[in-house]
DNA sequence: ATCATTAGGAACCAAGTGGTACAAAACAAC
DNA sequence: GTTGTTTTGTACCACTTGGTTCCTAATGAT
Protein backbone atom coordinates (compact mmCIF):
# COMPACT_ATOMS: atom_id res chain seq x y z
CA UNK A 1 0.00 0.00 0.00
CA UNK A 2 2.60 2.44 0.81
CA UNK A 3 4.25 2.08 -2.39
CA UNK A 4 1.60 2.60 -4.48
CA UNK A 5 0.71 5.12 -1.98
CA UNK A 6 3.44 7.35 -2.41
CA UNK A 7 4.46 6.63 -6.42
CA UNK A 8 0.67 5.92 -7.85
CA UNK A 9 -0.50 2.59 -9.88
CA UNK A 10 1.69 3.28 -13.14
CA UNK A 11 5.11 4.84 -11.44
CA UNK A 12 4.83 2.06 -8.92
CA UNK A 13 6.89 -0.34 -10.77
CA UNK A 14 7.28 -4.39 -10.08
CA UNK A 15 10.97 -4.32 -8.69
CA UNK A 16 9.09 -1.26 -5.98
CA UNK A 17 6.23 -3.37 -5.37
CA UNK A 18 9.17 -6.31 -4.18
CA UNK A 19 11.52 -4.53 -2.53
CA UNK A 20 8.25 -2.85 -0.51
CA UNK A 21 7.13 -6.48 0.35
CA UNK A 22 9.87 -8.35 0.67
CA UNK A 23 9.50 -10.70 -1.40
CA UNK A 24 10.66 -11.84 -5.17
CA UNK A 25 8.78 -12.50 -8.25
CA UNK A 26 7.85 -16.02 -7.52
CA UNK A 27 6.32 -15.62 -4.51
CA UNK A 28 4.59 -12.43 -5.73
CA UNK A 29 2.76 -14.41 -8.68
CA UNK A 30 2.19 -17.15 -6.33
CA UNK A 31 0.54 -14.99 -3.76
CA UNK A 32 -1.29 -12.61 -6.46
CA UNK A 33 -2.79 -12.73 -9.70
CA UNK A 34 -1.43 -9.41 -11.30
CA UNK A 35 -0.17 -5.95 -10.32
CA UNK A 36 -3.85 -4.22 -10.53
CA UNK A 37 -4.98 -6.78 -8.31
CA UNK A 38 -2.67 -5.92 -5.36
CA UNK A 39 -3.26 -1.99 -6.00
CA UNK A 40 -7.24 -3.05 -5.45
CA UNK A 41 -6.38 -5.19 -2.31
CA UNK A 42 -4.18 -2.00 -1.31
CA UNK A 43 -6.88 -0.04 -1.84
CA UNK A 44 -9.55 -1.73 0.14
CA UNK A 45 -6.71 -1.65 2.79
CA UNK A 46 -6.50 1.77 2.91
CA UNK A 47 -10.25 1.82 3.01
CA UNK A 48 -10.51 -0.60 6.08
CA UNK A 49 -7.47 1.03 8.11
CA UNK A 50 -6.93 4.67 7.07
CA UNK A 51 -10.18 6.00 6.28
CA UNK A 52 -12.20 3.82 8.57
CA UNK A 53 -9.77 5.35 11.36
CA UNK A 54 -10.38 8.73 10.25
CA UNK A 55 -14.60 7.88 10.18
CA UNK A 56 -13.80 6.48 13.72
CA UNK A 57 -13.11 10.37 14.63
CA UNK A 58 -16.57 11.34 13.52
CA UNK A 59 -18.63 8.89 15.20
CA UNK A 60 -16.64 8.71 18.57
CA UNK A 61 -19.34 9.42 21.50
CA UNK A 62 -16.11 11.52 23.38
CA UNK A 63 -16.92 14.82 22.18
CA UNK A 64 -20.71 14.36 22.36
CA UNK A 65 -21.59 17.22 19.66
CA UNK A 66 -21.23 16.07 15.83
CA UNK A 67 -19.93 19.73 15.10
CA UNK A 68 -16.92 19.16 17.59
CA UNK A 69 -16.13 15.57 16.44
CA UNK A 70 -15.60 17.47 12.90
CA UNK A 71 -13.65 19.83 14.10
CA UNK A 72 -11.28 17.15 15.44
CA UNK A 73 -11.27 15.40 11.92
CA UNK A 74 -10.11 18.70 9.98
CA UNK A 75 -7.73 19.27 13.07
CA UNK A 76 -5.77 16.65 12.93
CA UNK A 77 -5.28 16.99 9.11
CA UNK A 78 -4.28 20.81 9.97
CA UNK A 79 -1.64 18.81 12.48
CA UNK A 80 -0.57 16.58 9.93
CA UNK A 81 0.89 19.80 8.03
CA UNK A 82 3.47 20.08 10.86
CA UNK A 83 4.84 16.50 10.07
CA UNK A 84 6.98 15.14 7.27
CA UNK A 85 3.96 12.59 5.94
CA UNK A 86 2.01 16.06 4.66
CA UNK A 87 3.03 15.61 0.97
CA UNK A 88 2.31 11.66 1.23
CA UNK A 89 -1.31 12.84 0.53
CA UNK A 90 -4.51 10.93 0.48
CA UNK A 91 -4.40 7.21 -1.14
CA UNK A 92 -7.77 7.31 -1.80
CA UNK A 93 -7.97 10.88 -3.75
CA UNK A 94 -4.78 9.59 -6.10
CA UNK A 95 -6.89 6.35 -6.89
CA UNK A 96 -10.18 8.11 -7.81
CA UNK A 97 -8.40 11.04 -10.02
CA UNK A 98 -5.90 8.42 -12.06
CA UNK A 99 -7.65 5.12 -11.54
CA UNK A 100 -11.13 5.15 -11.46
CA UNK A 101 -12.11 6.59 -14.67
CA UNK A 102 -9.92 3.58 -16.13
CA UNK A 103 -11.10 0.65 -14.02
CA UNK A 104 -14.48 -0.38 -12.95
CA UNK A 105 -13.65 -1.77 -10.52
CA UNK A 106 -11.80 0.59 -8.63
CA UNK A 107 -14.52 3.02 -9.28
CA UNK A 108 -16.50 0.90 -7.48
CA UNK A 109 -14.42 0.80 -4.25
CA UNK A 110 -13.43 4.75 -4.28
CA UNK A 111 -17.36 5.45 -4.67
CA UNK A 112 -17.99 2.86 -2.29
CA UNK A 113 -15.02 4.46 0.16
CA UNK A 114 -16.33 7.89 -0.80
CA UNK A 115 -19.57 6.89 -0.26
CA UNK A 116 -18.87 6.18 3.64
CA UNK A 117 -16.59 9.60 4.30
CA UNK A 118 -20.15 11.29 3.24
CA UNK A 119 -22.40 9.38 5.48
CA UNK A 120 -19.84 9.80 8.20
CA UNK A 121 -19.60 13.56 7.89
CA UNK A 122 -23.72 13.54 7.22
CA UNK A 123 -24.18 11.51 10.44
CA UNK A 124 -21.92 13.86 12.63
CA UNK A 125 -23.37 17.10 11.02
CA UNK A 126 -27.04 15.60 11.37
CA UNK A 127 -26.61 14.42 15.50
CA UNK A 128 -26.71 18.07 16.98
CA UNK A 129 -29.77 19.03 14.86
CA UNK A 130 -33.19 18.22 16.35
CA UNK A 131 -35.47 16.32 13.79
CA UNK A 132 -32.43 13.42 13.65
CA UNK A 133 -34.77 10.40 13.81
CA UNK A 134 -36.19 10.65 10.63
CA UNK A 135 -32.56 10.15 8.51
CA UNK A 136 -31.65 7.15 6.37
CA UNK A 137 -28.06 6.23 5.14
CA UNK A 138 -29.17 8.11 2.03
CA UNK A 139 -29.80 11.12 3.78
CA UNK A 140 -26.96 11.12 5.82
CA UNK A 141 -24.81 10.85 2.76
CA UNK A 142 -26.85 13.88 1.15
CA UNK A 143 -26.20 16.38 4.18
CA UNK A 144 -22.06 14.95 4.68
CA UNK A 145 -21.75 15.41 0.61
CA UNK A 146 -20.31 19.52 0.71
CA UNK A 147 -18.58 18.65 3.91
CA UNK A 148 -16.90 15.64 2.20
CA UNK A 149 -16.16 17.33 -0.69
CA UNK A 150 -14.57 20.09 1.66
CA UNK A 151 -12.64 17.40 3.17
CA UNK A 152 -11.68 15.84 -0.10
CA UNK A 153 -10.79 19.50 -1.42
CA UNK A 154 -8.62 19.81 1.45
CA UNK A 155 -6.69 16.71 0.71
CA UNK A 156 -5.95 17.86 -2.67
CA UNK A 157 -4.57 20.99 -1.89
CA UNK A 158 -2.53 19.62 1.07
CA UNK A 159 -0.75 17.01 -2.03
CA UNK A 160 -0.27 19.54 -4.17
CA UNK A 161 1.66 21.62 -1.72
CA UNK A 162 -0.47 24.10 -0.54
CA UNK A 163 0.73 25.88 2.78
CA UNK A 164 -0.62 25.31 6.22
CA UNK A 165 -2.64 28.54 6.46
CA UNK A 166 -4.55 27.13 3.10
CA UNK A 167 -5.42 24.07 4.85
CA UNK A 168 -6.83 25.94 8.08
CA UNK A 169 -9.02 28.13 6.19
CA UNK A 170 -10.27 25.27 5.00
CA UNK A 171 -11.46 24.12 7.84
CA UNK A 172 -12.04 26.80 9.25
CA UNK A 173 -14.84 27.47 6.21
CA UNK A 174 -16.02 24.20 6.62
CA UNK A 175 -16.99 24.51 10.01
CA UNK A 176 -18.27 27.77 9.56
CA UNK A 177 -20.89 26.47 7.39
CA UNK A 178 -21.78 23.87 10.08
CA UNK A 179 -22.78 26.42 12.50
CA UNK A 180 -24.44 28.91 10.13
CA UNK A 181 -26.39 25.84 8.16
CA UNK A 182 -28.27 23.97 10.83
CA UNK A 183 -31.63 25.35 9.71
CA UNK A 184 -30.93 25.30 5.83
CA UNK A 185 -30.45 21.44 6.35
CA UNK A 186 -33.27 20.25 9.11
CA UNK A 187 -36.02 22.21 6.47
CA UNK A 188 -34.65 20.12 3.56
CA UNK B 1 -2.64 18.66 -23.70
CA UNK B 2 -5.77 15.85 -24.17
CA UNK B 3 -3.12 13.21 -24.11
CA UNK B 4 -1.72 13.64 -21.22
CA UNK B 5 -5.14 14.97 -19.41
CA UNK B 6 -7.06 11.82 -20.41
CA UNK B 7 -4.04 9.16 -19.62
CA UNK B 8 -1.71 11.00 -17.27
CA UNK B 9 1.77 11.70 -17.18
CA UNK B 10 3.24 7.80 -17.18
CA UNK B 11 0.43 6.49 -19.04
CA UNK B 12 0.73 8.72 -21.88
CA UNK B 13 3.41 7.23 -23.96
CA UNK B 14 5.61 9.00 -26.20
CA UNK B 15 3.56 6.93 -29.26
CA UNK B 16 0.27 8.32 -28.04
CA UNK B 17 1.80 12.14 -27.83
CA UNK B 18 2.79 11.66 -31.05
CA UNK B 19 -0.11 10.56 -32.64
CA UNK B 20 -1.54 13.03 -30.42
CA UNK B 21 0.54 15.85 -31.87
CA UNK B 22 0.87 14.74 -35.41
CA UNK B 23 4.48 14.32 -35.46
CA UNK B 24 7.27 11.43 -35.62
CA UNK B 25 10.10 11.46 -33.03
CA UNK B 26 12.13 13.39 -34.53
CA UNK B 27 10.51 16.59 -34.91
CA UNK B 28 9.13 16.14 -31.63
CA UNK B 29 12.67 16.23 -30.10
CA UNK B 30 14.05 19.01 -32.30
CA UNK B 31 11.08 21.12 -30.54
CA UNK B 32 10.83 19.95 -26.87
CA UNK B 33 13.41 18.90 -24.39
CA UNK B 34 11.62 15.60 -23.39
CA UNK B 35 8.29 14.45 -22.36
CA UNK B 36 8.35 16.15 -19.00
CA UNK B 37 8.64 19.91 -20.83
CA UNK B 38 5.81 19.10 -22.85
CA UNK B 39 3.84 18.14 -19.88
CA UNK B 40 4.77 21.74 -18.53
CA UNK B 41 3.76 22.82 -21.47
CA UNK B 42 0.85 21.61 -21.65
CA UNK B 43 -0.34 22.18 -17.52
CA UNK B 44 0.58 26.15 -18.41
CA UNK B 45 -1.89 26.02 -21.50
CA UNK B 46 -4.47 24.57 -19.16
CA UNK B 47 -4.15 27.45 -16.89
CA UNK B 48 -4.52 29.98 -19.70
CA UNK B 49 -6.97 28.49 -21.33
CA UNK B 50 -9.19 25.97 -19.54
CA UNK B 51 -8.64 27.99 -15.74
CA UNK B 52 -8.77 31.27 -17.19
CA UNK B 53 -12.03 30.51 -18.90
CA UNK B 54 -13.39 29.78 -15.23
CA UNK B 55 -12.49 32.48 -13.95
CA UNK B 56 -13.64 34.67 -16.67
CA UNK B 57 -17.65 33.40 -15.47
CA UNK B 58 -16.18 34.71 -12.16
CA UNK B 59 -14.97 38.15 -13.21
CA UNK B 60 -17.88 38.78 -15.64
CA UNK B 61 -19.82 42.02 -15.03
CA UNK B 62 -22.82 40.85 -16.59
CA UNK B 63 -24.33 39.23 -13.49
CA UNK B 64 -23.81 42.01 -11.30
CA UNK B 65 -23.44 40.34 -7.78
CA UNK B 66 -20.73 37.73 -7.29
CA UNK B 67 -22.40 35.34 -5.66
CA UNK B 68 -24.55 34.94 -9.32
CA UNK B 69 -21.36 34.60 -10.81
CA UNK B 70 -20.51 32.07 -8.94
CA UNK B 71 -23.70 30.16 -9.20
CA UNK B 72 -23.16 30.42 -12.92
CA UNK B 73 -19.65 28.52 -12.76
CA UNK B 74 -21.09 25.63 -10.43
CA UNK B 75 -23.69 25.53 -12.90
CA UNK B 76 -21.70 24.96 -15.73
CA UNK B 77 -20.15 21.79 -13.60
CA UNK B 78 -23.45 20.32 -13.08
CA UNK B 79 -24.35 20.79 -16.81
CA UNK B 80 -20.49 19.12 -17.86
CA UNK B 81 -22.16 16.09 -16.08
CA UNK B 82 -24.44 15.39 -18.97
CA UNK B 83 -22.08 15.72 -21.51
CA UNK B 84 -19.39 12.72 -22.56
CA UNK B 85 -17.14 14.87 -21.38
CA UNK B 86 -18.21 14.54 -17.61
CA UNK B 87 -15.65 11.86 -17.47
CA UNK B 88 -12.49 13.44 -18.18
CA UNK B 89 -12.06 15.28 -14.82
CA UNK B 90 -9.77 18.43 -14.24
CA UNK B 91 -5.93 18.35 -15.68
CA UNK B 92 -5.15 20.15 -13.22
CA UNK B 93 -5.94 18.33 -10.10
CA UNK B 94 -4.46 15.09 -11.58
CA UNK B 95 -1.67 17.12 -11.74
CA UNK B 96 -1.37 18.50 -8.16
CA UNK B 97 -1.93 15.01 -7.02
CA UNK B 98 0.19 12.86 -8.94
CA UNK B 99 2.92 15.57 -10.45
CA UNK B 100 3.24 18.19 -8.01
CA UNK B 101 5.00 15.82 -4.68
CA UNK B 102 7.60 14.64 -7.26
CA UNK B 103 8.05 17.74 -9.45
CA UNK B 104 9.08 21.15 -7.56
CA UNK B 105 8.68 22.69 -10.74
CA UNK B 106 5.37 21.55 -11.32
CA UNK B 107 4.36 22.03 -7.94
CA UNK B 108 5.28 25.79 -8.73
CA UNK B 109 3.28 25.77 -11.60
CA UNK B 110 0.03 24.16 -9.77
CA UNK B 111 0.36 26.38 -7.31
CA UNK B 112 0.28 29.07 -8.97
CA UNK B 113 -2.77 28.18 -10.99
CA UNK B 114 -4.66 26.91 -7.26
CA UNK B 115 -3.87 30.63 -6.01
CA UNK B 116 -5.59 32.26 -9.27
CA UNK B 117 -8.83 30.27 -8.99
CA UNK B 118 -8.89 30.74 -5.06
CA UNK B 119 -8.26 34.82 -6.10
CA UNK B 120 -10.87 34.90 -8.28
CA UNK B 121 -13.60 32.95 -5.87
CA UNK B 122 -12.59 35.25 -3.26
CA UNK B 123 -13.05 38.54 -5.84
CA UNK B 124 -16.65 37.26 -6.40
CA UNK B 125 -17.55 36.47 -2.99
CA UNK B 126 -16.27 39.78 -1.54
CA UNK B 127 -18.00 42.03 -3.89
CA UNK B 128 -20.71 41.72 -2.50
CA UNK B 129 -19.55 43.19 0.73
CA UNK B 130 -20.22 46.70 1.84
CA UNK B 131 -16.35 46.94 2.99
CA UNK B 132 -14.87 45.20 -0.03
CA UNK B 133 -12.39 48.54 -0.93
CA UNK B 134 -9.77 47.29 1.91
CA UNK B 135 -9.49 43.73 0.31
CA UNK B 136 -5.51 43.10 -1.32
CA UNK B 137 -4.70 39.99 -3.10
CA UNK B 138 -3.77 38.32 -0.43
CA UNK B 139 -7.12 38.74 1.19
CA UNK B 140 -9.48 37.79 -1.68
CA UNK B 141 -7.21 34.36 -2.01
CA UNK B 142 -7.87 33.57 2.10
CA UNK B 143 -11.93 34.27 1.27
CA UNK B 144 -12.01 32.38 -1.98
CA UNK B 145 -10.11 29.39 -0.61
CA UNK B 146 -12.87 27.44 0.81
CA UNK B 147 -14.74 27.93 -2.37
CA UNK B 148 -11.71 26.87 -3.69
CA UNK B 149 -11.80 23.72 -2.33
CA UNK B 150 -15.05 22.49 -2.61
CA UNK B 151 -14.98 23.45 -6.35
CA UNK B 152 -11.77 21.19 -6.55
CA UNK B 153 -13.55 18.58 -4.34
CA UNK B 154 -16.08 19.03 -7.10
CA UNK B 155 -13.75 18.24 -9.92
CA UNK B 156 -12.59 14.92 -7.91
CA UNK B 157 -15.48 13.52 -7.51
CA UNK B 158 -16.76 14.19 -10.81
CA UNK B 159 -13.60 12.36 -11.92
CA UNK B 160 -14.38 9.80 -9.60
CA UNK B 161 -17.76 8.84 -11.21
CA UNK B 162 -20.11 10.53 -8.51
CA UNK B 163 -23.48 11.07 -9.33
CA UNK B 164 -24.92 14.45 -11.04
CA UNK B 165 -27.03 14.44 -7.46
CA UNK B 166 -24.17 14.57 -5.59
CA UNK B 167 -21.67 17.19 -7.80
CA UNK B 168 -25.15 19.34 -7.26
CA UNK B 169 -25.02 18.92 -3.57
CA UNK B 170 -21.55 20.73 -3.33
CA UNK B 171 -22.37 23.28 -5.56
CA UNK B 172 -25.67 23.50 -3.51
CA UNK B 173 -23.50 23.43 -0.44
CA UNK B 174 -20.98 26.38 -1.61
CA UNK B 175 -23.75 28.34 -2.44
CA UNK B 176 -25.81 27.87 0.85
CA UNK B 177 -22.23 28.78 2.94
CA UNK B 178 -21.92 31.90 0.64
CA UNK B 179 -25.11 33.05 1.54
CA UNK B 180 -24.97 32.71 5.63
CA UNK B 181 -21.63 33.86 6.01
CA UNK B 182 -21.41 37.42 4.73
CA UNK B 183 -20.69 38.58 8.79
CA UNK B 184 -18.40 36.38 9.48
CA UNK B 185 -16.19 36.97 6.06
CA UNK B 186 -16.77 40.90 6.70
CA UNK B 187 -15.67 40.35 10.56
CA UNK B 188 -12.58 39.45 9.62
C1' DA C 1 12.84 -40.35 8.26
C1' DT C 2 10.07 -39.96 4.35
C1' DC C 3 7.42 -37.88 1.19
C1' DA C 4 4.15 -34.49 -0.66
C1' DT C 5 3.42 -29.80 -0.93
C1' DT C 6 4.46 -25.24 -1.06
C1' DA C 7 7.34 -21.25 -1.18
C1' DG C 8 11.58 -19.01 -3.08
C1' DG C 9 14.83 -17.43 -6.40
C1' DA C 10 16.81 -16.45 -10.69
C1' DA C 11 17.01 -16.72 -15.52
C1' DC C 12 14.21 -15.51 -19.14
C1' DC C 13 10.54 -13.47 -22.20
C1' DA C 14 8.52 -10.34 -25.58
C1' DA C 15 7.02 -5.84 -25.68
C1' DG C 16 7.47 -1.26 -24.68
C1' DT C 17 10.12 2.82 -22.47
C1' DG C 18 12.14 7.61 -23.36
C1' DG C 19 15.75 9.34 -26.01
C1' DT C 20 19.51 9.72 -29.89
C1' DA C 21 21.79 9.58 -34.47
C1' DC C 22 21.65 10.32 -38.95
C1' DA C 23 20.26 10.33 -43.62
C1' DA C 24 16.69 11.78 -46.68
C1' DA C 25 13.53 15.17 -47.92
C1' DA C 26 11.54 19.67 -47.99
C1' DC C 27 12.38 24.33 -48.00
C1' DA C 28 14.53 28.90 -48.41
C1' DA C 29 17.51 32.31 -50.58
C1' DC C 30 19.70 33.90 -54.40
C1' DG D 1 18.67 25.75 -60.73
C1' DT D 2 21.80 25.35 -57.25
C1' DT D 3 23.06 25.86 -52.99
C1' DG D 4 22.79 25.88 -47.62
C1' DT D 5 19.63 25.14 -43.93
C1' DT D 6 16.00 23.24 -41.50
C1' DT D 7 12.58 19.88 -40.89
C1' DT D 8 11.08 15.10 -40.99
C1' DG D 9 11.16 10.11 -40.82
C1' DT D 10 13.40 5.90 -39.41
C1' DA D 11 16.38 2.80 -37.52
C1' DC D 12 18.42 2.14 -33.39
C1' DC D 13 19.91 2.50 -28.54
C1' DA D 14 20.18 0.70 -23.77
C1' DC D 15 17.00 -0.10 -20.41
C1' DT D 16 12.75 -1.22 -18.06
C1' DT D 17 8.14 -3.00 -18.11
C1' DG D 18 4.82 -6.75 -16.22
C1' DG D 19 4.63 -11.54 -16.37
C1' DT D 20 6.18 -16.75 -16.91
C1' DT D 21 8.95 -20.81 -16.22
C1' DC D 22 11.22 -24.03 -13.78
C1' DC D 23 14.22 -25.84 -10.60
C1' DT D 24 15.77 -25.82 -5.88
C1' DA D 25 15.02 -25.24 -0.99
C1' DA D 26 12.28 -25.20 2.87
C1' DT D 27 8.33 -26.90 5.26
C1' DG D 28 4.69 -29.88 7.14
C1' DA D 29 2.34 -34.19 8.09
C1' DT D 30 2.63 -38.90 9.08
Amino acid sequence: MKVFWEKGYEAASLPDLLLGMGLTRGSFYKAFKDKRSVYLAALRFYGDQVVSAAIRVLEADKPASGYERIKRLFASQIALMRTPDARRGCFLCKAAVDRAPHDPEIERTVLMIIGRIEEAFGRAAIADLPGKQLANARAFRKAGVPLAAAYIGLQVLRNAGSSAETIAGIAQGALESLLTRPKAIASR
